[in-house]
DNA sequence: TGGGGTTAT
DNA sequence: ATAACCC
């Protein structure tokens, strides 16, 4: 692994060093005493939900690359290192390296801004995702090698649950190699490490696996990134950026509220966007001290029980929320955006253009998609953000011949597709778009299904639900002639 | 704001 | 089909 004290620091602010440590609860101490109990009886640990015993407290990694889209034009193009480069889609900077952001240069700031900022600075065209999304499976596959259990976040996140592989290199421990045991990048909040806590020695082996999949990327695809290792998802995550770039930082349980606690806002909360920040601030909620402190029953009503129960338990750190492995893609879509688009013939042509790179896509990947979506955006002063979509089922036929490079594909779909246009968008009307979009999803494995196996009843297209005409599936796709 | 993704309702 | 969330 990089030493951690090359990477530099830059303008990350170490948030936590300034909190009080007072907070922390003791350091280092033992974890002898009784699990705290909920009103429910079910014992917790430091927001994991702990089933029998108290023995199973999770170690989870967050692992997060680098401006990864920089990363990866830079090794596309090794002459770009060094310089301050930029990743442009359409007038925006969506990512930078390191060099631009040291000469003022954020992400999603407009290509003017960022040039007034920066004239030095280097542009790569990002529009295309291909490179990026092929990069980000590399990744995600490496990780799979250490333990299956991945989770996908975007392109270039990742979380991995450790708990059954430090449980067992915990069990292969030798006498005398426990005492020798040291943690790999930083602890969060200098908190004490005490050996004799069983959950200190699982987080320290997380941090030890942490630093070999760090080590793996690099090695094996060039790539550097930081890495979070805690009891969940949560504070996995917000651990991992404490120390950036390519560092690592591991948390312990007694320092979770200090962590929590930093966050500035509410908004800053994973898990708490846009749309619930505002509803929160309209209660009068901005801090996380606030959302900690306000009564649940007011906050079941205003945003409802399921909303309100999740982010008031990650007020408090707590996630029991699994990792789920991600495995292939639900769903492949193509997306153009742009100033205006006022015509039929123009949107054909664009949807022509995004179904065309979709069916590469889903050649290679081999599954069928049995399900077709257009979406839009209409354009409008204000309301922005708001999109339209359809979607029909794809006709049996058409899905057969998509594999076999033989046969045109495009012309059958992009009828559909057109079909689906003039569904949303009244064509004998002016009209005016910014974005058009196609997804293929709803994929299926091409499974010789037989006739008396688990698959066949659970395939709708040859089990007896689908031949009796009283189909228990739910129909919401728009009815389209073929 | 871009070009993607996911799950819940 | 939409709305919320994530990057």
């Amino acid at each position: 692994v990089e030493p951690e004290e090359e990477a530099g620091r830059d303008e990350e602010e170490d948030a936590a060093k300034a909190m009080d440590r007072a907070e922390a609860g003791e350091a280092g101490c033992s974890r002898d005493a009784p699990v705290p109990e909920e009103p429910g009886g079910v014992p917790w640990v430091h927001g994991q939900v702990v089933p029998e015993g108290g023995s199973s407290s999770r170690v989870i990694v967050h692992v997060d690359l680098d401006c990864f889209y920089a990363q990866v034009e830079m090794i596309s193009n090794p002459e770009l290192k060094g310089k301050p480069l930029g990743v442009q889609q359409k007038y925006l900077v969506v990512t930078c390296n390191y060099e631009a952001r040291k000469l003022g240069v954020k992400k999603l700031m407009t290509v003017r801004d960022a040039k007034e900022k920066c004239p030095q600075l280097v542009l790569v065209n990002g529009e295309d995702l291909t490179r990026y999304r092929e990069m980000s499976y590399k990744v995600t596959e490496l990780l799979e090698e250490f333990s299956p259990v991945v989770e996908r976040l975007g392109f270039d996140e990742n979380f991995v649950d450790l708990t059954e592989m430090v449980e067992k290199r915990r069990q292969q421990l030798q006498s005398g190699e426990l005492s020798a045991l040291t943690v790999w990048g930083h602890v969060y909040n200098d908190q004490y490490v005490n050996l004799h806590d069983i959950l200190h020695v699982r987080l320290l082996i997380g941090s030890q696996i942490a630093a070999e999949m760090r080590e793996a990327m690099y090695n094996q695809l060039g790539l550097t990134g930081c890495a979070g290792v805690a009891s969940n998802k949560l504070l996995a995550k917000l651990v991992s950026g404490v120390f950036k770039p390519n560092q690592q930082t591991v948390l312990l349980p007694e320092s979770s509220q200090v962590l929590i606690q930093s966050l500035n806002h509410v908004k800053e909360m994973p898990g708490i966007g846009y749309k619930t920040t505002k509803r929160l601030e309209a209660l009068g909620i901005r801090s996380v001290h606030d959302l900690q402190t306000f009564s649940s029953k007011i906050l079941e009503k205003e945003l409802g029980i399921s909303v309100a129960q999740r982010i008031q338990k990650l007020s408090f750190g707590e996630d029991n929320s699994p990792v789920t492995p991600s495995g292939p893609p639900q769903s492949f879509s193509e997306e153009d955006s742009f100033k205006k688009c006022s015509s039929e013939v123009e949107a054909k042509n664009k949807i022509e253009e995004l179904l065309a790179s979709l069916l590469n896509r889903v050649c290679q990947d081999g599954r069928k998609p049995h399900t077709i979506r257009l979406i839009i955006r209409r354009y409008s002063p204000e309301n922005h953000c708001s999109r339209e979509s359809r979607q029909c089922p794809i006709p049996s036929h058409v899905i057969q011949k998509l594999g076999t490079g033989n046969y045109d594909v495009m012309t059958p779909m992009v009828d559909i597709l057109m079909k689906l246009f003039r569904n949303m968008v009244n064509v004998k009307m002016p009209f005016h778009l910014t974005l058009l979009s196609v997804c293929l999803c709803n994929l299926k494995a091409l499974t010789t299904a037989k006739k008396g196996t688990i698959d066949y009843y659970l395939t709708p297209s040859l089990s007896t639900t689908s031949h009796s005409g009283k189909r228990s599936f739910k129909m919401k796709d728009t009815h389209v002639e073929d």
